[in-house]
DNA sequence: GTGAAAGCGCTAACAG
DNA sequence: CTGTTAGCGCTTTCAC
């Protein structure tokens, strides 16, 4: 009995070389597709024997359902989406998101989901079109933001979209929407950093900060006047600049253009303008840490490879990343929405390398 | 007429939250499923008007047609897979990927292809698992490969999956693999970078490598010693080395160790060693490019950031990430495998920049 | 010009 | 315990 009908699917047609389905497995096996499929799925009702050879039948085959014929059938598509609405080079230049892939795929991975990335420019509609893709065509299970921004019309627009979302970071006024960060307080690295060099003898601290539409940059930039105010101190300056490396060396430029205004340290809001600033005042004739104390915050791995290497303020951003998925995995099994408990990921705190050093001379 | 038939797919089920079909579509324009579906393909045999109806429709109901459907019924998947078979933390410090990335995605989010990513550690089946698992489930149209290695065996894999294949780079041995590189003299750059040095009166100028299971590090290697021979030099050393910054780290360090052997000029095989190399000469005493030149390759922009800004040989990875989409394509069109003229993409050359300068002292 | 109907590969009722 | 069957949303002959 049952090995080959006439009708079976390997009778389609001539060409051998069509991907198996789930009826030649059926066929092989000597069993109905209804029991191949309870097999795969590990559902009950079938006995052991059926089920050895079942699963005999699929290696031999080299058969795994097809995961679109899954997805159409109203269950998952086993994939999340990403859209990163940043031009590419600055985004090879900020190594920031790839380690958050990293660890999001650190999760996806094992539970065989897809990470569907878009990398769409800056151009206005571009980001909210490729969201509004993903759920229309219901490419993925669900997407994760990242760099939550003041006035974010994301979530909005998601939530609208119904597609299940996880933000990595701070949310821009605490939106249902649900979040993935630091554990703790998020507030301990700068608080650190500005505890470290007053201890070190800075009076005269200045910040770089970037675009201020960011959520997480106003946060940090105000944690700094915060922690300084406690130490009966005032910034010595804050020069709001763009992300890149461009902006930051101007931005250390004007620092240390007017001798008597001129910082001791300074806080970049992250390592790769930390790392930009730190060439650009050793150009101008300063050394690193003599004449001026440097300190970035993510801990991205290019703070280890510079001369002097770079004090930084270090998050987690592959946990985050992990975090993020383990999120997101609740959200959808949860049937949708219910907020995850937060996610308990290590609070970012200060790593001490070489580029901050004494003050040279009091206030 | 054709409004409300009690079958519409509305129906089906109380929630008026379900994302609208194509039947849905084709209620509301008062024509049948197969009018949409010719409309929104653009098949002939619509008139304008019922065609202008439909798009309304679809307008009006904010439906596009589902990917996983249009997948099922045999169509493309629109998406491409990547599989980087790199540890997490090694992708975070080689922006290498990330710019590839930029530059396949710019090509495939005109079209609406997705890039489906998935980062394997670097076990030992890992990679083969996640190719067998896109091409089994039918998550992709084809795969983008990079790091083409020695006795590569992912291409046999990938013609046994069936599953078309673009290689960004140089193969191993010409597999029947349609592969994009750069056009026009691919040893360009290290020439000129040789040259550079000889001009600059460099007699001892010694190589740091990677790991030479790949074809790239070989091939860099061998026509770093064939330009130095062009000039009557031989390499005063070249060290084989891990990818990592540490590994680039003790290569300096054995470089300069020992004073009669020390070479004047160094090159390295990728910008993250030449920056890990270039700190640790700094620290070590030598000033770049006083008593060390480095030179290093890819462009990526750590170059620019550090300080002195790093002489490197670049080489366009946005382009050759575009034209890998772009060769794809030609594959999936051209009902497969038949190889697509090699791209046009510039060959690498020298950036001159801060990190080279004339021999300090003569051989 | 337009529509009805047959699947694509799979899962989940429902029968047996 | 196992098999039959009706769709999931779409495209595509083939009639009308």
């Amino acid at each position: 009995m049952a090995t080959q009908q006439s009708t079976s699917p390997r009778t389609r047609r001539g060409s051998r070389t069509d991907k198996p389905t789930i009826a030649d497995v059926a066929a092989l096996a000597g069993v109905s597709v209804s029991a191949v499929s309870k097999v795969v799925n590990n559902r009950p009702g079938i006995s052991p024997p059926t089920r050895q050879r079942v699963w005999d039948a699929a290696e031999k085959l080299r058969w795994s359902p097809s995961a679109t014929a899954v997805a159409l059938r109203g269950a998952r598509t086993r994939a999340i989406g990403m859209v990163a609405g940043r031009s590419a080079d600055v985004l090879a230049a900020d190594p920031h998101f790839s380690v958050l892939i990293s660890g999001i795929e650190a999760e996806l991975a094992p539970a065989d989901y897809g990470l569907l990335l878009h990398i769409v420019g800056e151009e206005p509609g571009a980001e909210e079109r490729a969201y509004r893709r993903l759920a229309e065509e219901r490419r993925v299970d669900g997407v994760i933001l990242t760099e939550s921004r003041i006035g974010d019309s994301r979530f909005e627009l998601l939530r609208q979209l119904r597609l299940p979302a996880v933000l990595v970071g701070t949310p821009w006024r605490e939106d249902p929407i649900v979040s993935v960060r630091a554990g703790g307080e998020q507030d301990a690295g700068i608080r650190e950093a500005v505890h470290h060099l007053a201890e070190l003898g800075h009076r005269h601290i200045a910040y770089v900060s970037g675009p201020e539409d960011r959520v997480h940059t106003v946060f940090r930039r105000r944690v700094f006047e915060a922690a300084l105010g406690e130490r009966g101190l005032r910034p010595t300056r804050i020069v709001i600049s763009e992300f890149t490396a461009d902006a930051a060396v101007k931005a250390v430029r004007r620092l240390l253009a007017e001798p008597d205004r001129r910082p001791t340290a300074v806080l970049f809001a992250n390592d790769t303008m930390a790392v930009a600033g730190m060439s650009a005042a050793r150009r101008l004739g300063f050394d690193v840490p003599r004449d001026l104390s440097v300190i970035g915050y993510d801990d991205l791995p290019v703070g280890e490879l510079v001369y002097p290497r770079l004090t930084t303020i270090g998050q987690d951003l592959v946990q985050l990343g992990r975090a993020a998925a383990t999120a997101m995995f609740g959200l959808l099994d949860s049937g949708r929405s219910e907020p995850v408990e937060p996610t308990a990921v290590r609070p970012p705190g200060l790593l001490v390398r070489e580029s901050t050093g004494p003050a040279a001379r009091g206030a």
